[in-house]
DNA sequence: CTAGGGTTAG
């Protein structure tokens, strides 16, 4: 079922949208120009750059360079990077001859400005590198150099237009992205999949579920990108259903499928399903001693489904380790209140070349110490926390991370409980969908009389909507982490093995259920575990292991 | 030459 191979097809079909009258007078963004004006690759260019691939020394270069300028090739951008790129590559100072040759050009594309920054990167100075990158990402300019690219149409037309929707992408301009796609004559896997992507990280997934449809041929990494992005926007039920269906069609998967499951499996709280996975990552060799990417996602995923024990286990198994494996394993000790492993693991970290993420990750540590009254050594930690110089790049993936919240509409709340036989079951909020509902609800009316003669009182407060207390009343008897309770309640024995009930939820409790659960464990005599989207919540004898702080 | 991956903070 599972294969590395990176194989893709890249068949391209016509878009049949082409062949009916375009529509006037559409949202044109000034940066677009239609596919209609775009040339093939000429061949004179192409026969430049590939003696240039062939060039070992300084003169040659500068000889194919003089008939370059003499066929009046001076602006070509795609022969100009491969000149640059075979300067640096014999090590010429960038800022020497390459940086002059760039400065020649009057509208350098993202190719040519990469190749300039690359040299930097390589020889130094890094902050020129950062200062080109900047600039050529400030406003606008990655648009405004794709137009030169279908300008001069230095390549083929796929190729050019699954770079722009990429570039388009990067750029923020997620419209222009899809215009490209609608107007580009042949397209393949890889514009619907740039697309998907796109969608995804910007929380549209009905979007890119409507592109994917409609999709000819799904391969591996469009599958991929739509069960990821499900879990990446806090829907683990549909990344499962999206991996099952991949399943059925008969599409290979490979380890980076499965990152995407088991962090669909660490939202749910699924442990028997995210075991599941991790025997298939192993038995195809890229288990978690093996395979950084997965072995983190295990150590999220087992510190979230309440098996800390575990995470460490990977954790310790793992024979290379970075800074995500850390922070989740250190996240993970946090989650569980280990407060001093979690901030031995810190230093043991900071003792290897692997740098915390800036201030982020103190930050982490200084609500973790706070929070274990450990104040002393919080002031500690701040002072003698280094500042680092350039935020920017951090300002791009925050930027991505807004651009994605602010295109996320507030997810309902939801509550999933694990069954005897590892069935998943899912509670919203006022849902009566489930088979045994009407079970439910008088387990629920039970309870709540025996918990109301120990004296609990519905936190009306919880409810901000202004409608009748009965109503509210009504509200907060459906949360769905009640529902999961009276479920599991129903459904398990305290003679079970493992008898707590363990809920999972996506959002934070509230007041209301946090007192419920408290008095319930009491009145029951069970164990009950919530796992809210911060952290764990242990009920047992009418207390809670956050101490009502949470 | 182009597409899919893991954590956290507020």
């Amino acid at each position: 079922m599972v294969t590395l191979s990176r194989k893709f097809s890249t068949t391209a079909v016509p878009n049949p949208k082409l062949s009916q009258p375009q529509p006037q007078n559409t949202t044109t963004t000034q940066f677009f120009i239609p596919f209609s004006q775009l040339q093939q690759r000429k061949p004179l260019e192409s026969r430049l750059v590939s003696i240039l691939d062939g060039c070992t020394h300084l003169t040659q270069i500068k000889q194919v360079h003089a008939h370059i300028l003499r066929k009046g090739l001076d602006q070509c951008c795609y022969c100009l990077t491969k000149l640059i790129r075979m300067l640096t590559k014999l090590d010429v100072p960038v800022h020497s001859y390459p940086r002059i040759v760039f400065h020649q050009v009057k509208y350098p594309n993202p190719f040519l400005w990469t190749a300039l920054i690359r040299g930097y990167a390589v020889q130094g100075p890094f902050l020129e590198s950062v200062v080109l990158y900047n600039r050529m990402r400030s406003e606008g300019t990655g648009p405004i150099h794709a137009q030169t690219i279908l300008i001069g149409g230095f390549a083929s037309d796929l190729f050019v237009g699954n770079t722009m929707i990429d570039m388009y992408v990067k750029c923020g301009f997620l419209e222009c992205a899809r215009k490209v796609f609608d107007e580009m004559p042949m397209r393949n896997v890889v514009s619907w999949t740039e697309l998907i992507v796109a969608y995804a990280k910007s929380g549209d997934m009905g979007s890119a579920w409507e592109l994917f449809r409609g999709l000819p041929v799904k391969d591996m990494v469009a599958w991929t990108a739509m069960v990821t992005g499900y879990a990446q926007n806090g829907k683990p039920r549909e990344a499962l259903e999206c991996f099952e269906r991949m399943q059925d069609a008969g599409v290979k998967t490979d380890e980076v499928t499965l990152v995407g499951v088991i962090s669909a499996c660490a939202l749910l709280g699924a442990t028997k399903y995210g075991n599941w996975v991790r025997g298939v990552a192993e038995s195809y060799g890229f288990g978690p001693t093996e395979n950084v990417v997965v072995g983190s996602a295990l150590i999220d995923m087992y510190s979230k489904c309440g098996i800390v024990e575990d995470a460490y286990n990977i954790f310790e198994g793992m024979k290379e380790r970075n800074v995500y494996s850390y922070s989740s394993m250190i996240v993970g000790f946090a989650m569980h209140g280990r407060a001093h492993a979690a901030m031995q693991l810190f230093h043991e970290m900071l003792k290897t070349e692997i740098r915390p993420n800036k201030r982020n990750h103190y930050a982490c540590m200084v609500d973790l110490l706070g929070r274990a009254g450990r104040l002393e050594e919080a002031l500690e930690l701040i002072e003698t926390m280094p500042i680092e110089p350039h935020g920017r790049w951090d300002d791009v993936s925050r930027l991505r991370k807004l651009v994605r919240e602010k295109g996320l509409k507030k997810n309902p709340g939801c509550s999933w409980v694990e069954s005897k036989e590892g069935v998943i079951h899912e509670f919203y909020a006022g849902d009566m969908t489930h088979p045994q509902y009407a079970e439910i609800k008088r387990a629920l009316a039970d309870l709540l009389d025996r918990l109301k003669a120990k004296g609990y009182q519905p936190n009306l407060g919880s409810v901000t909507y202004d409608i009748s207390d009965d109503e509210k009343k009504l509200i907060l008897m459906n949360h769905s982490e009640k529902l999961a309770l009276a479920y599991g309640l129903l459904n398990t024995e305290s003679t079970d093995a493992g008898c707590t009930i363990q809920i999972m939820k996506n959002l934070r409790i509230c007041e209301d259920c946090h007192a419920f659960m408290c008095s319930a464990s009491q009145v029951t005599g069970r164990e009950i575990v919530v796992r809210d989207n911060m952290r764990f919540h242990h009920f047992r004898d009418g207390a809670c292991s956050c101490d009502n702080f949470w």
